[in-house]
DNA sequence: TTGTAAGCGTTATCAA
DNA sequence: TTGATAACGCTTACAA
């Protein structure tokens, strides 16, 4: 049987209520009782129940991380994992526990319904990729606690901590184009996901910025989101010709080794033929050959702020929607020349 | 305000009683009621509030994985990610919920102990790799529900579930033999790691009965457990000379991508000249050149053997401390010859 | 088949 | 500065 509060306060010779007080450290307790409580408590090892605890305070120590549906599909992207430490650092530090969520098997909205009636948890971060409209509906209408780690589509009066993936596309062609790459493809936009169209946005602008008079159509490779390769007669007829691109962005780590790879077996070289960049910087990509140039998304930060945003929403429920930017850097490798 | 089973009592025209009975699929209700309740329950989206359910009847739908100390190191590592898949997906499809537990950042005792007081799990995976002493002691004291991941040292009444690491290491170095190697090395021993030790027995016992005499000391390469590579200047010791080994056994793949990566900096060709195999087939592996030949030991699996030996542990206390061993294969690449 | 009442371990509201 | 007492939302004997 557990140590409760009622056995302490009876050994302390005093009331339930005076064990409580002193757990909260408040502050009308006399030293003494306070210093003898204490005592007792470490004697027995005591620690509060926290279930007890947060059905009567309506204080959560809990909070979820919501992972898309097919949690098969999210837990083997190194991405989710870094976002994971990122939050649980941030919890960890300010005594909050982590609840993984992987979307209870049936559709998205039920999972996250179930976090919200539940009662375990006081507040929850999407990283659902394609966030589902019905499930931040129901989240703002219920008035519960959220932090969606991306840039959704409503942003109206929801948390959100994301990169400026824009600027980020922008910076990265930007880079391109200074070590005098001069046709330069995008692999990996996908409509439905902004992210994917944001890198992509930032890929037009500066080239229109630098410029360049329109590329081939061909230069656009559409990858479904979360398929792993360029179809790769597509990509063929893209690299074909004598005005192939002399570069390649792509919207993620995985897609870039993969067309490493098909380049290899067209005969292009990288980075000579063909100069490859990616994003977020996976593990992969510093065992390749070349090794991989990426952008560092700072996936562990993105945690880390969607948690602090996530605490204040827990904290001052009534305060404004907050957003925040993490920043992002070019990690040179070898892949473009 | 959330809505409870008094109010859907209410609106039944039942007693509470009557409702958490719907609620359990009590037989003792009249298909009249049921029905009725179980209308009133949808329509109000009434969903049992978790926390209350168990702070009486003491039973859990939540447990905890115990990730190293140090999150920073362990949450790196692609191999946990695996395995809190397993768990995941394991708990989920038994409606549990999966809380993670860094280690409270102080000591691990510490985490765990707060785990098993907090009351808000109801067991606890230990993926601690170097399980201490004194956590499983006081778990055992405490007759708390856990499953160690990886095999402890005093395995007397534990519940464990492991890979065959004596026979993963034995099925490896016979595979190098087998292709023809005559002098291999081993990288990776840490005395104070079962998991490498056994890897480390295995490779021993398959030399031995292939009949060798014993290889020179060089090729047993320490490397302290976490440090992604073996120290350079005993790595070009041990290929130095014309005996140099002509094959290496790396305990985990980033070990062996690194040791890859400096034998080509002696000019020594995998696998040409040497050969190189691995554990634990991350995803790194495939991209390396050559392509990383490795054991998959199926960390997905283990998590969720993990979880379902926690499950039993968890419905039948006094059952005996059960073990499970999953199995491993080779995945062959091109990095032996 | 259903209702009443006690209690899970804690906090919170009153009084004292 | 402290102590009763009533919740929190639910389950579960014990009655009816």
């Amino acid at each position: 049987m557990r140590v409760t509060i009622k056995e302490i306060a009876q050994m302390a010779g005093v009331s339930p209520s005076t064990v409580s007080r002193v757990l909260s450290g408040s502050s009308r307790i006399s030293a003494d009782t306070t210093e003898r409580v204490r005592d007792i408590m470490r004697r027995m090892h005591y620690r509060p129940n926290q279930l007890a605890r947060s059905l009567v305070s309506r204080k959560h120590t809990i909070v979820a991380v919501a992972l898309p549906s097919a949690a098969q599909t999210s837990l083997s992207d190194p991405f989710f994992y870094d976002v994971l430490r990122g939050i649980s650092v941030g919890a960890a530090r300010e005594g909050y526990h982590v609840l993984l969520s992987t979307g209870g098997g049936d559709n998205e909205d039920d999972g996250v319904a179930e976090l919200m009636h539940g009662g375990i948890v006081g507040g929850v971060i999407l990283l659902t990729s394609k966030v589902e409209d019905e499930t931040v509906e129901s989240l703002l209408f219920h008035r519960f606690p959220f932090v969606v780690l991306g840039h959704p589509v409503r942003d109206g009066q929801i948390h959100w901590v994301d990169n400026d993936n824009v600027a980020a596309g922008q910076v990265v062609t930007d880079y391109l184009l200074s070590r005098g790459c001069k046709r330069v493809a995008f692999a990996g936009l996908d409509p439905h996901y902004r992210m994917t169209v944001d890198r992509c946005t930032g890929y037009r602008l500066a080239q229109k910025a630098a410029g360049f008079s329109p590329w081939p159509s061909a230069f656009l490779l559409e990858v479904p989101y979360g398929d792993t390769r360029v179809e790769p007669s597509r990509l063929r007829a893209a690299f074909a010709g004598p005005d192939r691109p002399d570069a390649v962005v792509c919207v993620n780590d995985l897609l870039a080794l993969e067309v490493m790879r098909e380049l290899a077996s067209l005969g292009l070289r990288v980075p000579q033929d063909v100069s490859v960049i990616g994003f977020n910087n996976i593990q992969a990509g510093r065992f390749s050959t070349p090794p991989l140039t990426t952008v560092e998304i700072d996936a562990e930060r993105l945690g880390q702020a969607a948690f602090g945003l996530l605490l204040r929403a827990l904290n001052q429920p009534d305060a404004e929607a907050a957003h925040e930017l993490v920043p992002f850097r070019i990690v040179e490798r070898a892949s473009v020349r």
